[in-house]
DNA sequence: TCCTGTGAAATTCTTCACAGCC
DNA sequence: GGCTGTGAAGAATTTCACAGGA
């Protein structure tokens, strides 16, 4: 990402920050629901547990969308962190894996409400192929390039096997695919122009396990 | 956590440390099977996409495990980390909510083998009540509290919907939970005793969103 | 008066670099 | 010669604190 080609993003954000701007972007739709014109750095920061002057800083990365003395349009900043996050658009989604963890993901309706649209969904299981999931056939692993890019999928989440999450992470990447969700324990690696994220279930619990042992 | 109450950990010890100890422990155990006797910063750096002085000073917090010249013993440093994480036992879990997410959890192999032992499940519906899982048959929510303190619990991982999570939360941390991986999307408020891990798709699936969009 | 936007300070985390031991 | 352990330096992130506009 280089720092002055977009208009939005003038030096590089750190992780942390869009991270909190998903938070925050939660509790707005909450305050809009509830009818609140306007909301202040304050009250953001007693939600998403953190400070008035990190909500402040956070926005200020991308502009200057308050008004001193009386806080944020709920709905203007709604839109504009919608924008940051680029989720003023939908995204074409495949699921690669339709196990346990893959369908249940399939069938999520979180997914399809904020955006993310799963075209196509991959297993190697020639039982699971040909079936439908919330109205996606499972196709062959095999097609997985040809179909990935006659579909133009921009995000892939990974829901297979640890020991073939490699194979199939390098496949994603030359079939075009820019960001991967990795249900997977093992780091992948993949090209730089590729971000991948993961959900690592063995390593949350781990993290847990630690606090517990040394509380 | 106090300070000075542990013999291991003398500091504060911060996340991301933690983080990195659990990616080590990924693959020291797989170096273990590989049959290599010893490793190196440099090496368990290399895999785990960081550096070898970040290693070293990870380790460090907790005890000087390596011999100079020669690197880390593959056995031994597994057991040590192994121990800081408080993977030396089993943790008791309860897993809450049986819809999708939370039976493809309860049937998932790595929990068990990882010495998280699933005890119990919870779910409202009494269609699903009385069902098994993977052994483990579900009980109905209103008997959460006695339960998980009847089975003296240690972790709970939520997978119910986002609504009633909160709830759930309190009701788990007065039947002394001390540790929750929460599925659902919204921040927990949950007592300074209680430490709480969330597994967020929707938030990581808009970091994605954000780096397609910026890049 | 209230609350934003932001440089400056403080804190936290990572990297450097080297003494010390195998 | 190779690799650890660790203070010190450097970088990144958070918090402070206050000027300034509604």
């Amino acid at each position: 990402m280089k720092d002055f080609t977009s208009p939005i993003s003038v030096k590089r954000i750190a992780e942390p920050t869009v991270r909190r701007l998903s938070l925050y972007l939660r509790f707005l739709e909450d305050f809009e629901k509830a009818g609140r014109a306007t909301i202040s750095s304050g009250e953001l920061a007693h939600v998403g547990h953190t400070t008035s002057a990190q909500v402040r800083k956070d926005l200020s990365f991308f502009g200057s969308f308050g008004k001193r003395g009386l806080g944020y349009d709920t709905g203007a900043l709604t839109a504009q962190i919608r924008r940051i996050l680029g989720l003023d658009r939908t995204w074409k989604v495949v699921i690669v894996g339709a196990g346990k963890i893959g369908s249940a993901l399939a069938q999520h309706r979180g997914f399809r409400e904020r955006g993310f649209d799963v075209v196509g969904i991959f297993d190697v299981d020639p039982h699971r192929v040909g079936y439908m999931l919330d109205g996606v056939s499972i196709s062959d692993v095999k097609g997985l390039e040809a179909i990935v890019r006659r579909l133009e999928a921009e995000i892939a989440v990974l829901a297979v096997p640890p020991e073939v999450a490699q194979g199939i992470a390098t496949r994603l990447s030359k079939a075009g695919v820019h960001a991967i969700l990795d249900f997977s324990t093992e780091p992948l690696k993949v090209p730089a122009d590729v971000t991948v994220r993961s959900m690592n279930l063995a390593m949350e619990m781990e993290i847990l396990s630690f606090a517990l042992a040394n509380r």
